[in-house]
RNA sequence: GGAGGGGUGGCCGAGCGGUCAAUGGCAGCAGACUGUAAAUCUGCCGGGUUUUCCCUACGUUGGUUCAAAUCCAACCCCCUCCA
């Protein structure tokens, strides 16, 4: 399909797009300024993670090709916990937590997003805004009527559930009742017509629209993304210590540029495209680079998406410290760095820096001949460790310990 | 409410009175090889420790036994069918 709007065809050209309600419609909308269109998310942890930067690009490409985004915060939605791609309910969050987590997820979107009141300016909003204030008999007249159960029961989210024998409570079958309120709400507050999201948000967004065009006669639209997987099929995003969390108090900027600095080989080119704005001549080139030289595409991948989720500093400082620490065989400042008083047992130094879970691990390690102190290769675990003092753990694990 | 099935380590999934900290797989960590990649091979993979010792753990709480994840009772939760 070849689009005439530049929108969709970077897009399509970059890899964001998945499937479309109506490609045509789409594509003439977004030849005129202004298109909005918005994105939700839920407010179940305390910083998203790399698994929602697809969405959070889809919202700045917008901005870029004139559109206006609208990042929305699942204030209300978060309560009711969406069934989609779950085996079983979430933990209820109370309020405290919910709040908590939106005052941190909300600080992550200004550095994608230019927010204000022009015309191609973001917005967040937040549905608990409206969902609070429904009336439950109210609600049902007005919008339960035009949901079939026969199709709900028909939907993935639903659907895989029951094929399962996973229970799927009243509360979360509700959910897509929910967001395909939210998208009319949002399409009367601000004309909002495009709901975005990845492919498994497909159902719940064409519900919206369904809902939009008997309500209100609103012709809306849907877009979504592909599922982006490593290119050795794993899920992306997940690594040793868990998610890859875009706040910085998640994760230190220094592990957020080694998560791109690793990606496999095959991926680069992919995620220069997805999640940087180097333009397509610039990836061209680093994507053809052969063997270990392909290592230059991973650092430009590395700083330019730390840049865009951390700023430039930090991927400057991160660089420093990797080519100090690898290249040179030293240490750099941005090393995770640990203050010590007095002369501190190997083994300890390895469970407070956190290279080792417990001091079983640490002597595992060090028999291991996985430990190494100043680039030294350790075998005592007893060893006073004295500050200062560069402690490894394998060949990319490094901490600093500090006089304190 | 009735009948049946089930709840085991991050996940899946064996075990069904001692030899069980619990087979196997996945995930993870480390070593070798490399390019801070992939693939492959090897080792590790609850905690503590002076390492054939102690602690914690097989839904919860009690009980039987020299000894229980394994047997019994009650309770909680999940699934299926019936009402």
């Amino acid at each position: 399909m070849s689009y005439k709007s530049e929108y969709l065809q970077t897009l399509e050209r970059r890899g964001y797009i998945h499937q479309l309600t109506d490609a045509a419609a789409i594509d003439a909308r977004a030849l005129k300024p202004g298109l909005t269109a918005y994105v939700g998310f839920d407010l179940t942890g305390p910083s998203l993670h790399i698994g929602h930067l697809m969405s959070i690009m889809m919202l700045r490409r917008l901005q870029q090709h004139g559109g206006k985004p609208i990042a929305l915060m699942g204030g209300g939605t978060t309560k009711v916990g969406d069934p989609s791609g779950k085996d079983t309910q979430r933990q209820m969050l109370d309020q405290a937590t919910i709040d908590a987590n939106k005052a941190s997820i909300k600080r992550v979107f200004e550095r994608f997003l230019t927010f204000g009141d022009g015309p191609s300016d973001a917005i967040m909003a937040d549905n608990a805004e409206w969902l609070e204030q429904l009336n439950y008999i109210d609600f049902l007249r007005d919008y339960g009527r035009h949901f079939s159960v026969n199709r709900m029961l028909t939907m993935d989210s639903v659907r895989l559930r029951l094929e399962r024998d996973q229970p799927l409570s009243f509360i979360e079958f509700n959910y897509m009742v929910l967001q395909s309120y939210d998208f009319v709400e949002l399409n009367r507050r601000y004309a909002c017509v495009m709901q975005m999201g990845g492919s498994d948000q497909w159902g719940n967004i064409t519900q919206g629209i369904d809902l939009g065009r008997r309500v209100s006669g609103a012709e809306l639209y849907g877009l979504t993304t592909p599922l982006i997987t490593n290119a050795d099929g794993s899920k992306m995003g997940k690594t040793a210590g868990g998610a890859v969390w875009l706040n910085r108090e998640q994760l230190p900027d220094w592990d957020y540029w080694q998560y791109w600095r690793n990606v496999d080989d095959r991926d680069v080119g992919k995620f220069l495209r997805l999640f940087t704005d180097m333009p397509d001549d610039e990836i061209a080139r680093l994507e053809s680079l052969q063997g270990a030289d392909i290592n230059d595409a991973k650092i430009a991948l590395a700083n330019a998406a730390t840049t865009l989720c951390r700023g430039a500093d930090a991927a400057a400082a991160a660089e420093a410290t990797a080519r100090a620490t690898f290249a040179e065989g030293g240490a750099g400042e941005a090393l995770p760095s640990f203050a010590i008083s007095d002369p501190t047992p190997l083994i300890d130094a390895l469970v407070l820096t956190g290279l080792a879970a417990s001091k079983g691990e640490a002597r595992r390690k060090i028999g291991e001949n996985a430990v190494r102190i100043d680039g030294e290769p350790a075998t005592d675990p007893t060893q006073p460790i004295t500050a200062p003092a560069k402690l490894s753990l394998g060949k990319k694990r490094h901490a600093l310990l500090t006089a304190g």
